[in-house]
DNA sequence: CAGGTTACAAATTTTGACATCTGTTACCAG
DNA sequence: CTGGTAACAGATGTCAAAATTTGTAACCTG
């Protein structure tokens, strides 16, 4: 009795999304997203190697959504290096603070999951590091961020705004105040990226 | 039959200690604390109102070591007040690992009281943002760091090197690069701090 | 009466039998 | 031969009973 739909990947994702959501982590079972889809847990099995590697599938699905709508505003040359930035880094805040708002839940799950799948999160941030280069290497293109080396500056400017994206701050998220604290930082980091560097 | 040794809170803590880098913040109950004291656990219960309290108390006093020793930098006025700042945050860090290198149980079972008791946290914080903005007004004063507000500045570099205290940044402490990377966001840090404000 | 004891109720954790889940295999349909 | 099924063994999770722990009380003792 084959399934009624083909049962390709993305709907196995988009059900093991759904029983995140509505189980959380430690209870998504993969016969759970199995029986969601009227089909028998082995031909979930089919499509993916193991549970871990569901997991990480959903997971990377997940990351990738706030990468490209991210990629949009690291792009648009319409705007100063210096001000895309600060506003590229504010949409990261912006962004995971309204998942939160939105499905508690579901990003409680994800961030479990991003935690314990390293590699997923790593190519991440590497994702997110790229896109920040790229709007350094522009200010140092227009001269309007000084750098000799856009990769390590960004680096840099990720590794001073920890707080406001990484998952381990996400309980600071809620406080009313993080916003302006990001902005500041933003403030300090352009100041000095702004400065004659010492030669 | 009156315990030999007087018995005194601090005793307490010290076996608490013991038995938290023994068993863990999970399986450390107050009865294994009395045990190893000789005595029973409804003695314990004459110095600290409840385990709760006990957990608190040996967090704290974890923590005040940590604060006292930091505060012998902060205050040393024969440091240039911009080389005090890099070098305290350093501190900060090179503590941190110190804990984990020496005793990995005992700083896990601590940084799960620490996250625990979040009052406890919070003021530990507060400490080490008074730490941060005696050293940024010495800066003021000497017009080595200019700033209006000592305690906002003091914040935002706080804020700003997050990735080096905050203890849901631990894992990434092994990193080798860390020290790199802290002395890089640091030298971004004091770029900005020096660069004129604008009016 | 400060600081210890034993004894005890309520809350919590551990235990162990039982159920479910994971991952594999052998098999079937188009 | 891709994509499904059913049946299975071993790992993992669940749940109620039993044991332990928490917190309190009533009671000693120098």
């Amino acid at each position: 009795m084959p399934a009624r739909t083909p049962l390709d990947a993305n709907a196995i994702l988009a059900a093991t999304e759904e029983i995140l959501r509505r189980h959380g982590p430690d209870k998504a079972t993969v016969v759970d997203v199995a029986r969601t889809l009227g089909v028998s847990h082995a031909a979930v099995y089919k499509h993916f190697p193991s549970k871990q590697a569901l997991r990480e599938a959903v997971t990377r699905r997940w990351l990738d959504r706030s990468r490209d709508a991210l990629a949009v505003i690291a792009a648009d040359s319409a705007v100063p290096p210096a001000q895309r930035l600060r506003t590229w880094l504010h949409a990261v805040l912006a962004g995971k603070q309204a998942k939160i708002r939105e499905d508690p839940e579901l990003f409680a799950a994800y961030a479990i999951l991003a935690a314990a799948h390293s590699g997923v999160a790593t190519d991440h941030v590497t994702d997110l590091l790229g896109q920040l280069t790229a709007i350094v290497a522009d200010g140092a293109a227009d001269g309007s961020l000084p750098t000799d080396d856009a990769q390590a500056t960004a680096r840099v400017v990720f590794n001073a705004t920890a707080k406001f994206h990484h998952l381990g701050h996400a309980a600071e998220w809620q406080n009313p105040g993080i916003v302006t604290e990001l902005d500041e930082v933003c403030t300090l980091l352009l100041q000095g990226l702004h400065a004659p560097t010492s030669p």
